[in-house]
Parts: C-alpha cells; sequence; structure tokens
RNA sequence: GCUGGGUUCGUAUAACGGUUAGUACUCAAGAUUCUCAAUCUUGCAAUAGGAGUUCGAUUCUCCUACCCAGUACCA
C-alpha cells in the first residue's frame, strides 16, 4: 500500500526566513497538496545559542501571507503545537520540547555499538584543529584520529563511566563505519554514492544542554511524525550518507523517507548565493516581510515593497521549476497540479530582479479596478488624505484642498494601472489628478515654458474655458488639438507646455485624459498658479 | 586542500540522440501618440573546453576548466 505523503518544513528559529527557505516551504507544500498529503512545520531550535527572539513568528506569518499553510505543526492561532491531540499526534513541533525524547535514542545507537561517547572538550577540539590547519591539514573527528582522542572506544570502561557521572561536557558521536560505500538516491539528482572514508563522527548528542545537534534530531523525528518525503537545501546533501547510516543503525530503512535536494538562490550578479547584502546593494528584498533585527537594523520585504503574496511565490515557483511548457503564470492551486519534482532544475538559480517586477506587474493588470482601488486606499492616506466614505459615496477621499467620489478614484486607477508595477505607483504617476502640482521638473520648464510657447498654452486654454466645449475626454482633446492646428502652433510643444503647467513635467498621462479629470476650474487654477 | 553537487543567450528556462536550438525578462530599433508609459512588430544574444560512443550529439561516457555546497558540541 502506498504511504500516505508527509512532508516537512523544519527551520531554525536563527533569524528571518530567507526566500530560499520560502522556495523550499512552497515546494514542499506543493508536493504534498498534490498528493493530498500533509505539510508539517516543525522548529528545529536545538540551537539555544543561535535562538532569535520573534524568528519563529516571523517564519508562521511569512508562510500565511504566502498562503502557505501547515496542516500540522500549529494551530488555527498560529501558535506552534504543543501538545498532542487528535490533529496532532506528532506534537510537540518544537525540538526543544522533544528534549526528552532523543537521549533514549542516542543511548540505544551506543548499545548497539554504533555510536560512542567523546570526552574531547570544544577547547581540545580547536586546539586540534588549529594544529592541523598550521600545517595545511584539515583535523576530521573520524576512524582514525578517534584512536587518540578521549572516548569510550579508547578508555577504559570505568574510566568512561567515572567522567559520564563527573562531567557534563560530554557528547555521543555516530562511530562512522570503515570502508563502506554509501549508495544512495536522490529524487532530484539520482543516485550518488559516498565511501564513509571520507565522513566524520557527527556529534549527536551533547550533554551540555541535554539536547541532540540537527543530525539526530531530524532523523529521529522524520522518523517518529512519519515523514514520507524530505525536500530540503542542497546543503544537506553532504550529510545525506550519514542521514542514510543512521536510518540503517535505528533498523528503520524500511521507512526511511526519499530525498530531494534543492539547489541554492544565487545573487543575482557575480557569483555565490543571495545573501541579505546583495539586496541592499541593489535594492531588492531577499525577505518575505519586513525584518528589524536586535541592533534596530531593518531589511526589506516583499509583503512592504508592494509585491502581491501571488507574485511572490509565482516568481519563487518559477526559480528553479518549470511546467515543462511556456506557462508563467501560475496560481498556488495551479501550481499544486502543475508542480513536480523531476521538472526541479540541479543548478542554482540566478535570482532577477527586474523578472519579479514583471509577476507583480502581471499580477496588477490581473486584478479588477475595484479591488485596486481598495488597495490604494492605505497608500492615499499615507500621503495624508481622509477616508470619508466608501464606493457610491459622492465624497470619499478628502485630500485637503478637495473631496473625490470613490468612483473617481476608481476611474483614475483605470486610467493609470498600466503604468504601475506597485499599487503605491498610483501615487507617483497620477497625484496631480487629485492635487496641483507643487513642484515642476526643471529640465522640462527651462525646455518647455518659454514666453512664445507658455502665452499660447494660455490663450488655448482660454479658449477651451471661453468656447463652452465639454471636458469629456472624447470632446475636449479633438478641440484643443483643431485650436492648435488652426493657430499652426507646434503641437508637441505647446501640448508638453501645457502638460507641465497641469502635472509639473512634460511627460506623463494626455492632455486630454488630464483634463478630463481635473476640469475647468483646476486648469485656470494651474495656470495661474504657475504664472506666479 | 579534500568530498559531493553543478554547467544551454546577460538572467530564468525549453528541446529527455535527428529542431533554422524555442519562450519569457532585460536591452536595441521601428510602428503608434501631444510627451512618457503601455501596446504591437522586429532585432541582438547560448549548448564552458577537449576527447570518445554513434550514421548523427545540447542530450550518453571520460578528462580539464569554472561555479556552488560541506568540511562546527550551527542548522
Amino acid at each position: 500500500m502506498e504511504r500516505r505523503t508527509r512532508v516537512r518544513f523544519a527551520p531554525s528559529p536563527t533569524g528571518p526566513l530567507h526566500m530560499g527557505g520560502v522556495r523550499t516551504a512552497l515546494y514542499n507544500y506543493l508536493f504534498a497538496k498534490q498528493r493530498g498529503g500533509d505539510f508539517i512545520l516543525r522548529i528545529e531550535d536545538t540551537d539555544s545559542n543561535r535562538f532569535v527572539p520573534g524568528a519563529e513568528a516571523y517564519i508562521i506569518e511569512a508562510l500565511r501571507w504566502c498562503g502557505i499553510l501547515p496542516d500540522e505543526g500549529v494551530d488555527a492561532d498560529g501558535n506552534i503545537v504543543e501538545t498532542a491531540s487528535e490533529r496532532h499526534p506528532h506534537a510537540p513541533y518544537r525540538q526543544s520540547q522533544r528534549r526528552a525524547i532523543y537521549r533514549q535514542y542516542a543511548e540505544q545507537l551506543i548499545a548497539n555499538g554504533y555510536a560512542y561517547y567523546a570526552f574531547d572538550t570544544a577547547e581540545e577540539l580547536n586546539v586540534a584543529r588549529a594544529a592541523a590547519e598550521a600545517q595545511g591539514q584539515t583535523f576530521i573527528y573520524n576512524q582514525t584520529t578517534r584512536k587518540g582522542l578521549r572516548n569510550s572506544l579508547t578508555l577504559s570502561a570505568s574510566e568512561t563511566a567515572r567522567l559520564l557521572e563527573e562531567t557534563d561536557t560530554w557528547t555521543i558521536r555516530f562511530k562512522m563505519p570503515e570502508n563502506t560505500v554509501v549508495a544512495m538516491d536522490d529524487l532530484i539528482r539520482g543516485h550518488i554514492e559516498v565511501n564513509t572514508d571520507t565522513l566524520d563522527d557527527k556529534v549527536l548528542w551533547k550533554r551540555a544542554d541535554e539536547l541532540p545537534t540537527y543530525h539526530l534530531a531530524n532523523i529521529v523525528d522524520d522518523h517518529l511524525m512519519e515523514i514520507s518525503e524530505v525536500i530540503r537545501g542542497e546543503e544537506w546533501l553532504p550529510s545525506l550518507p550519514l542521514h542514510y547510516m543512521l536510518y540503517r543503525a535505528f533498523g528503520w530503512e524500511d521507512t526511511m523517507p526519499r530525498f530531494a535536494h534543492l539547489s541554492l538562490l544565487l545573487k543575482p550578479v557575480g557569483n555565490g548565493k543571495l545573501s541579505k547584502r546583495d539586496g541592499d546593494k541593489l535594492g531588492f528584498p531577499v525577505f518575505p516581510l519586513q525584518w528589524t533585527n536586535a541592533e534596530g537594523e531593518t531589511s526589506h520585504g516583499y509583503r512592504e515593497d508592494g509585491y502581491f503574496p501571488e507574485a511572490f511565490v509565482n516568481l519563487l515557483a518559477m526559480l528553479g521549476w518549470n511546467p515543462g511548457d511556456d506557462r508563467e503564470l501560475f496560481t498556488l492551486p495551479e501550481l499544486i497540479q502543475a508542480f513536480s519534482l523531476d521538472k526541479v532544475q540541479k543548478a542554482g538559480a540566478k535570482f532577477n530582479p527586474d523578472k519579479a517586477k514583471w509577476y507583480n506587474r502581471e499580477y496588477l493588470r490581473l486584478k479588477s479596478d475595484a479591488e485596486l482601488t481598495d488597495l490604494f486606499v492605505p497608500v492615499l492616506q499615507e500621503h495624508g488624505v481622509t477616508v470619508t466614505g466608501g464606493p457610491g459615496d459622492p465624497v470619499a477621499f478628502d485630500f485637503g484642498t478637495h473631496t473625490f467620489s470613490w468612483t473617481y478614484v476608481r476611474d483614475v486607477v483605470t486610467l493609470i494601472k498600466e503604468r504601475a508595477t506597485f499599487v503605491k505607483d498610483f501615487w507617483t504617476v497620477a497625484s496631480y489628478l487629485f492635487v496641483a502640482p507643487t513642484e515642476y521638473v526643471q529640465k522640462d520648464v527651462d525646455k518647455f515654458w518659454k514666453p512664445e510657447i507658455s502665452a499660447c498654452v494660455r490663450e488655448a486654454a482660454d479658449y477651451l474655458l471661453a468656447s463652452g466645449v465639454s471636458f469629456e475626454k472624447e470632446a475636449v482633446g479633438p478641440a484643443l488639438e483643431d485650436f492648435i492646428r488652426a493657430k499652426e502652433w507646434p503641437m508637441g510643444k505647446v501640448m508638453n507646455a501645457l502638460r507641465l503647467a497641469l502635472s509639473g513635467a512634460a511627460s506623463g498621462l494626455g492632455i486630454a485624459d488630464i483634463l478630463s479629470f481635473i476640469g475647468k476650474d483646476e486648469l485656470k487654477n494651474r495656470l495661474q498658479h504657475l504664472a506666479e
């Protein structure tokens, strides 16, 4: 019988979740949902030294923003589940709360000859490492060196018992077998073989804090939680042989999960993996949500920078995976259906900020004008606009000098959405449809606001105001152009100068559009203002 | 250094032994318009190098180069 698909995302709360981490979570989620399985969130906080307050909550919130909702690990309120229940039979999901579980497994390994006690202190090992390095070598705690170190393999039984009793800095290490070829299979990379002689005796459990290291906790929890596939970052590939050996030592080979190692996200320019620094330098976020660290430094987040979660998820999915055809736009449900591990790229993917923006623009265009108008509201508020009503109300927004209906704002959105990448761009693109410009682009003033041209602009405006022509776009545009043509004035210069007078810059929306929105009074006011 | 992984236009990728090596982003040009943006059209641009297997290699094998990861009582 097919085993139920159960995958997990197991971050350690040492800081904000990186976008690469979100992608790992996403691939796990897609894989699970496609197979009707479970996506579990487990917190790997076995390193008490690197714990960062707020990181766990950040991870949960980031996943939630993306729509990646765990089936197990967090409750309805978004809290990590601490006690087992029918829905959460494998709780707790925080490894620090599973402390009591691990030691017996480590001891079991020792009893069966797969592990041993090591009494070397961290300082002693550092000295050994430094000594080896001085000779251009690398110190490895393995089959060769362990014979000359202080552990239960070299010490007498009584001495071992005494140290176990009297000291509290010892560890339990895996006894890596000699000259054994470990044959492994990776869902993405295929068959891999490694000789155990190149591996070391990894620490599995630490007496100092009574906590396992990643390797032990990971295998034990994946086994206990009945994980069927482990989909994780490439940085774990070198540990895979150890994990295979661990499953073998425990006698859990028959239920060992299948493994898939994802390549890393690389920086846009140059070599190396994507880091916080690259984002700062090149001006794009590397985190899903904004994050302020203990030093008070704030890093950008996709959410705060104005990305739609669906765009973020989409662009992340396409970084290292493709559907096998030319489609690029996928909603989360579509991704669930289309996702496949064997379409995942083996090589690392360089992140492309331009493409990220393109995704957001695509999603912005997909949204209805009504929805975009609602999303525009907080942006307006940031610019001091007061909301006094909603759809249908004649006065919905108070801009100080003018008030506008919700419909007016929606019509502006309809006009300008093609010119925006983010909702916040609406303001920079079209603020002059609400309030008069307060400054004018100097370069454009120098170029277009010349005496002879400004005189034309004034004359044209006077004509429009006096002629009684409607300021509907379809009427005012042709009327203006006909007038300028009849006068044989240079069309471009007069139009650009007029736009400068109305919007503050020579380039931008069409004159007819601007006039139809601002109306007769503002035409008069703005020309007057510029004259002063 | 050692061990493992990787390598198609600048970037993300398609082509799972036979194609004029496709698509998207970026960039450039043209069309359009009162300008800009958008849109449309066109264009630039790649199989890391070398052997081998084969009638035929982007695709399979090996070597070299380069890139990445790991080499912690961190995950």
